[in-house]
DNA sequence: GTCTATAGCAGGATAGAC
DNA sequence: GTCTATCCTGCTATAGAC
């Protein structure tokens, strides 16, 4: 394990940006190489295709990226003695938009999941079981003792699903925010996200928003 | 103005289809003039380019058919006194799940903006310009008298950017609901989901939501 | 493990027959 | 206005040198 996959790292770090950019069909082996600055046999001998290349990016950078969000959120939540919703919805919602991604990276860890839920591919169901039900679950357990409005699940589910909603939405509409408000997306204007956010989903879930302020 | 525009018609229709299930790059010209019944020669002639082509799909059908929805939705509100933000909310939720478009229709109509969203092109100003800026003035109008707790204009505009995610990550994320919820997209399942979100909104936006029930 | 060279194919766009 | 035939470019993937 020396460091002779160097290359093979630079491959997967070029092809993760530019498949976020540009989706699967729009990037060429070319473009992803001339990045890398090697040659298109290098990702041939290391991927195989083209399309391995592309769930290869999900499967040793998306996915384990997802779960250290998870962990990030679940460490917030272990400082708390039993976490209100208000808590949950707060952590949630700073892992996702803050969180410990860099602003680029999150912006592009968006795009290619905002790309398979919109067009799902093999990728989808692998990142759907590793990481977006196991999360579901989790936030269903942690909130379900706290909200006996919620009888069934599924409305539980609809509501968690809710704040997903708005969540992704102020991630991957990022680009729209700006051009129809005129709003610069800056830290002060992130922070300002994440309470609209939690005031939102809290109210939303019926809860009170203060509780957890 | 016979009906000697019937191979572009189709061409339009199959272009659509296709763009939205798979996206720009994704499809060949070959592939749209094979559904459309036509030569490739069809396509350069009536449409000079493929981007042209694309660009003409939301020209000369995704506008106007988003029009229609914000027509839909005003005469909703038009039978109504001085409609509430529920009343609102309802209308617009409506329009957007159920609406006066076909299920197959709104599924394609909201996966091409979402890849806009995600990945703008020059499509995206147009839409930009000619139905999302206006929609929003519109919808800022109609709530800002009922909502004086929302002080300066930007809470409104986040609050309605809210709203906006939920009713797109509930029409665009229709597949993966399914997959993660196990859950059929049936109209009976549709319904909850426009009750899910009226109802989630209007407690997003701090209203009282049985007022306008 | 990385490179060059190339096979083999598919795509966009055009020219010209009908 | 629609078709066929064709050009040319750019792509993936492979074979083989280093």
């Amino acid at each position: 394990m020396k460091d002779n996959n160097d290359t093979k790292n630079r491959i997967l770090e070029e092809a993760e940006i530019l498949f976020a950019e540009k989706g699967f069909n729009a990037v060429s082996i070319r473009e992803v190489t001339a990045a890398a600055r090697c040659n298109t046999g290098a990702v041939n001998y290391h991927f195989q295709s083209k399309k391995k290349l592309y769930m290869e990016v999900f499967r040793s950078r998306w996915i384990p990226r997802e779960l250290k969000m998870y962990e990030h959120l679940k460490e917030t939540l272990a400082k708390v003695e039993s976490p209100s919703p208000a808590t949950v919805i707060k952590a949630v919602a700073e892992a996702y938009l803050e969180g410990p991604l860099s602003e680029e990276e999150l912006r592009r860890h968006r795009q290619l999941i905002i790309r398979e839920i919109n067009n799902p591919t093999e990728a989808f169901e692998m990142v759907a079981d590793q990481t977006l039900r196991p999360l579901f679950a989790y936030l269903q357990g942690r909130l379900h003792p706290y909200l006996p409005g919620h009888l069934d699940d599924e409305s539980l589910t609809l509501d968690i699903m809710s704040i997903f909603g708005v969540l992704l939405y102020f991630t991957y509409s990022r680009p729209m925010i700006s051009r129809v408000t005129g709003r610069k997306y800056d830290p002060e204007f992130k922070a300002r996200l994440v309470n609209q956010v939690v005031r939102f989903s809290l109210e939303g879930l019926g809860v009170d928003g203060k509780e957890g302020k």
